[in-house]
DNA sequence: TTAAATTCCTGTAAGC
DNA sequence: TGCTTACAGGAATTTA
């Protein structure tokens, strides 16, 4: 599953080829995947824009445009977003082909369809509620830990759940947040309200330590996970937690627990998570 | 207002 | 072997 890592990987790899770049046309197959404007719109808006930045928030992908426009990608379960060359073959599930100037070609391919892709000025994509407000960044410097204590206290819902909700902070999904709450010796099912201060803390700085850990490692590939060259990630091999229910915790050996919370299948050490 | 449940979607793996 | 079924989950939407 693309998360924050994963997102960050794509960006950063894609970031030198693409700015500087223009998008010449836009080959939509599967119209649907643009959620704004109207994809005909869409198709005609996109044609003929330079491209400035390549940025991430959260699990989103911000390519920047001139004009001040924004193509967005957000790869949803099973989205992969590959800079080829034009004469690579079409993968099936290929929903978008956009041609750049250089001959290369970005292309948007989402067997399962969760993605989304938006175009418009950040002021318009709010506006028309196409992009959710999210959370502040967790590996942002300036996010402290007193902000995240703040925010938890203010939640009744188990602390996994929290994490989950992307106004909390934006870019954790479901790997790295059972990989922070292990790493925080955190129960995942525990109200976010009653979390302490010190525990808070702790929190913090295992979720920068798993997010960070996992960008090093280029994503974690337990899924469909590819980067912009189609390689998998590496974080999968050393993960602590996520993926190995009934298999013994690294830190006490009994075996791992699985639990479903907020609708999401959650592996935890009952011994060592308190 | 907040939290939980439901929905979308297809590939994969388990079970019979 | 081949079919059916359960499961994976991000986030918008709906319900409580």
């Amino acid at each position: 599953m693309p998360e924050l890592p994963e997102v960050e990987t794509i960006a950063a790899d894609l970031r030198p080829h693409l700015v500087g770049r223009t998008i010449v046309r836009c080959d939509l197959r599967f119209p649907t995947i643009v959620r704004h404007p109207e994809p005909e719109l869409f198709v005609d808006l996109v044609a003929g824009l330079h491209i400035e930045s390549v940025r991430r928030r959260g699990k989103y992908i911000l390519i920047g445009l001139e004009h001040e426009r924004v193509l967005v990608v957000h790869l949803g379960m099973s989205g992969q977003l590959r800079l080829v060359d034009a004469a690579t073959p079409i993968a099936n599930h290929t929903h978008a082909i956009f041609d750049l100037d250089d001959g290369s070609q970005l292309r948007y391919r989402d067997p399962r369809r969760f993605g989304r892709i938006l175009l418009g000025t950040e002021d318009a994509l709010r506006e028309a509620r196409a992009m959710p407000r999210l959370g502040p960044e967790p590996i942002d410097p300036d996010f402290g830990s007193e902000e995240l204590y703040q925010m938890l206290r203010r939640r009744r819902a188990p602390l996994k759940a929290v994490l989950l909700d992307q106004r909390t902070v934006a870019g954790v999904g479901n790997i790295y947040a059972d990989e922070s709450l292990h790493r925080a010796k955190l129960r995942p099912d525990r109200l976010a309200s009653g979390i302490s201060r010190k525990s808070a803390r702790r929190l913090h700085e295992s979720m920068r330590e798993s997010l960070e850990t996992a960008i090093k490692n280029r994503g974690s590939s337990v899924d469909t996970y590819r980067d912009a060259w189609g390689e998998i990630g590496g974080q999968q091999e050393v993960l602590l937690v996520y993926g190995r229910a009934g298999e013994p915790c690294f830190t006490c050996g009994r075996p791992l627990a699985s639990k479903r919370i907020a609708g999401r299948t959650t592996v935890y050490c009952t011994r060592c998570q308190r």
